[in-house]
DNA sequence: TAACTTTTTTAGACAAATCAAAAAATAATT
DNA sequence: AATTATTTTTTGATTTGTCTAAAAAAGTTA
């Protein structure tokens, strides 16, 4: 089986990212959306990433991914997440200075260097983010998980994760105070807009509206 | 001023580096030699770095790097050998293993990234071959050294770092106990071979051919 | 100096990754 | 169903980095 490039590495990501969120086919123009390519670039590299059997591509009806595609993409991601946890708890870096970055170390090609880095940060199984970090085989100890919006009044729970991982919803969050591994309880609900308050560590009240809590992910 | 792709920093390095060697003019074959491409595919880079004037190229007579040449040549060092303090002294690489990893991680590109690798490893002044690490504005703390072999008898130094640093010639000295920061003491010359003994640490006495003396260096 | 050797450059090709513009296929709407 | 709109692909170009083979320049030697 081949070796893939960066480019390639990359593309496979985001394929496997958009198939996680629940669709059943990726189309182009999701891919170059996230891409930030053009439509027309996205084509040529689905043909590519055809060829090397890392994904099923049908013509005009987007793609699925392979097998192979997935134990790739886990990968990346693995080394991902990796080097999202030495920025931000080795280099001090804040959640949303780590992307960039990482997306560019992501692609180092060393399996010495991701299984010393593993070992230096004490086996992580999460990264800043909350999200878990795949094992060498690609496996994902998955915890379950409900978006702050869909919890009931009442019920207390534990920030693990946040979908839009955007610079200025990061920022955001924490001025808030709603950090990841913080412990809240839903105080209440307003029918009208789909807002809550929540209590954070049985100190702070804050409230949040429907669009921020839906991107909030909770462990009950 | 334009930046450099990575494989343009990689042969901008190379010419640094064998322009340091003492000889003047940086001649096609020497650098496709170093970076394992053709001497066509050089010529071609060459073109590239002179439009971008880095390096001052006269068509058949070599090149020349420019003071700006040296600026970047200079940063992209600095990277390479903080990267190297890193996988040695956080990752327990050995010194002949973190070459081909430090010369991808070289190219990422992130200025607050090496400034925290930076302040992380204690603003470290040397790397583990016992090269010194340029500053952020390439200025290098040059400590006044000597070959092994150029040593007269008797007299002692440390060993700070070596010239040819190939994984096979970094085995070696660390399996004849001829670390960097050894203590050592030139007991013996033979005129006959140049070869030495030495005296490492006060503790234990090795012989060396002149060969390797030659790659080993020492300050006084 | 003339002939030979070595080094370097040029010319032409190719793969990767991108784009813009045009064409084709699919989807939506009247 | 026919037309319109959207999405996707194709075509042709460009840049980067590499190669081989051929040509040109420089260096060496008889």
């Amino acid at each position: 089986m081949k070796q893939l490039t960066p480019a390639e590495e990359s593309y496979l990501k985001v394929i496997y990212h958009i198939s996680e969120g629940g669709k059943r086919s990726v189309s182009t123009n999701d891919i170059s959306f996230k891409m930030k390519t053009k439509p027309a670039s996205v084509s040529d590299m689905l043909r590519r990433l055809g060829e090397k059997e890392v994904i099923e591509y049908r013509k005009y009806y987007g793609v699925n991914i392979t097998e192979t595609g997935k134990k790739l993409a886990l990968q990346t991601i693995r080394k991902h997440r990796l080097w999202e946890v030495f920025l931000v708890e080795k280099l001090r870096f804040s959640w949303d200075e780590v992307h960039e970055v990482a997306d560019e170390l992501e692609h180092i090609r060393s399996k010495l260097l991701i299984q010393r880095l593993d070992e230096y940060l004490g086996f992580p199984k999460f990264d800043p983010h909350g999200d878990p970090i795949p094992d060498e085989f690609g496996d994902v100890r998955a915890r379950p998980r409900v978006a702050l919006s869909d919890l009931e009044v009442n019920t207390t729970g534990q920030i693990v994760a946040v979908k839009d991982s955007s610079a200025a919803f990061l920022r955001y969050l924490d001025k808030v105070g709603a950090y990841i591994g913080a412990r809240i309880k839903l105080l209440e609900k307003v029918e009208f807009d789909g807002s809550v308050e929540i209590l954070v560590d049985n100190k702070k009240t804050i409230f949040m509206s429907k669009d921020v809590a839906g991107n909030v992910l909770v462990m009950l």
